[in-house]
DNA sequence: CTCGATCTATATCGGTCCAATATAGACAGG
DNA sequence: CCTGTCTATATTGGACCGATATAGATCGAG
């Protein structure tokens, strides 16, 4: 999923500069499912429309730097809809930290607990954050996503907050050092 | 988390191949939460070892191509253990198919049914795996990082087929075409 | 009131990483 | 026999991220 369908994608609910797609991923909206960089953002707006994808008005503002408004064509749209029929990328989850799990036994103790505990602060943001934006969700699929994104984070704290104190004791190094 | 870390990490557990790094990833053993390509291990590899932080010994084999069979050194574990000091990485969740479900009311609806259900179908395919690894677990941490997948898997795979029924009805395009 | 911080907004660059491809001999199965 | 798969290393093109640059506006703290 390249970020020039992200970005065709996020155009099909209205138009919308750089800024905005990028501020659409930090904010409640997008899941955390989704997400990507000024620096990727903007070459692909720039190529959309070169292979008109999407069309630019500029606003020159008063008092304000300049917006490039983005907007979808019809072809956009086919192109869109053409990826969405392709077989989809597999999901890719990340974690340095249940890599780092892994090594907990090479970890000082005070700092394997600080890590999962900073961890599971960070779990509970993230699902606050789903939990405040659920109630704005304007289409099945914005809070089938919703759902699948708090079902995960509430799974993953409840993991967390019953192993945590059998892991600490069980890991060698933290063990040893608790006594 | 840099390719780098990664290969250092499991060379702690004993010397390996670049090749045998990159299986690690895909049989069982890393969780599915830790990945690289061919294309950065090697140059992480040569760079670590241009650093001192791993050595190679070729073993030219008859019949076979070399192998060139990399240590941790212990200035590599010195580091290797400063990176898990330093602030984690936050996890990275990139999911196509939890975007693609943001535009359900786009799609055909028997396109929205086979994405749904190939996605349920890959889900238990990898917690079929993990639940395979699952004996073969050998430090607390492995043993922690595999319950936590399979957590999450499950916590998906639960969410996925509760909800299946519900959001195909409820999406308008899917809803029209099922008249 | 003024200074630093934060916000809006675009853009580029270095470096990292992935996917695909190349090479090449061994071995197994149809 | 031939195709496919496995072991094993390596490179390349392109995609992407993180950091940085620019620049005026606004806003809160002191």
């Amino acid at each position: 999923m390249d970020v020039r369908t992200i970005c065709l994608g996020i155009l099909t609910r209205g138009d919308a500069t750089g800024y905005e797609i990028k501020n659409l991923f930090e904010d409640d909206g997008y899941q955390h499912f989704v997400e990507a960089s000024f620096g990727s953002i903007y070459p692909a707006l720039n190529r959309l429309t070169e292979d008109g994808l999407v069309s630019v008005r500029e606003e020159a503002q008063e008092k304000r730097p300049d917006r490039k408004v983005y907007s979808i064509t019809r072809a956009g749209r086919t192109a869109f809809l053409a990826s969405l029929l392709k077989p989809l990328p597999e999901d890719r989850h990340r974690s340095p930290f249940v890599f780092a799990m892994l090594f907990a036994d090479l970890l000082p103790p005070e700092r394997l607990i600080a890590m999962i505990d900073g961890y599971i602060v960070q779990a509970e943001a993230k699902l606050a954050q789903l939990n405040a934006s659920h109630a704005k969700a304007k289409t099945p699929g914005e809070a089938f996503a919703n759902g699948f994104g708090r079902t995960i984070y509430e799974a993953m704290l409840e993991y967390l907050r019953s192993q945590r104190g059998n892991f600490i004791r069980q890991t060698p190094s933290a063990a040893v050092a608790a006594e």
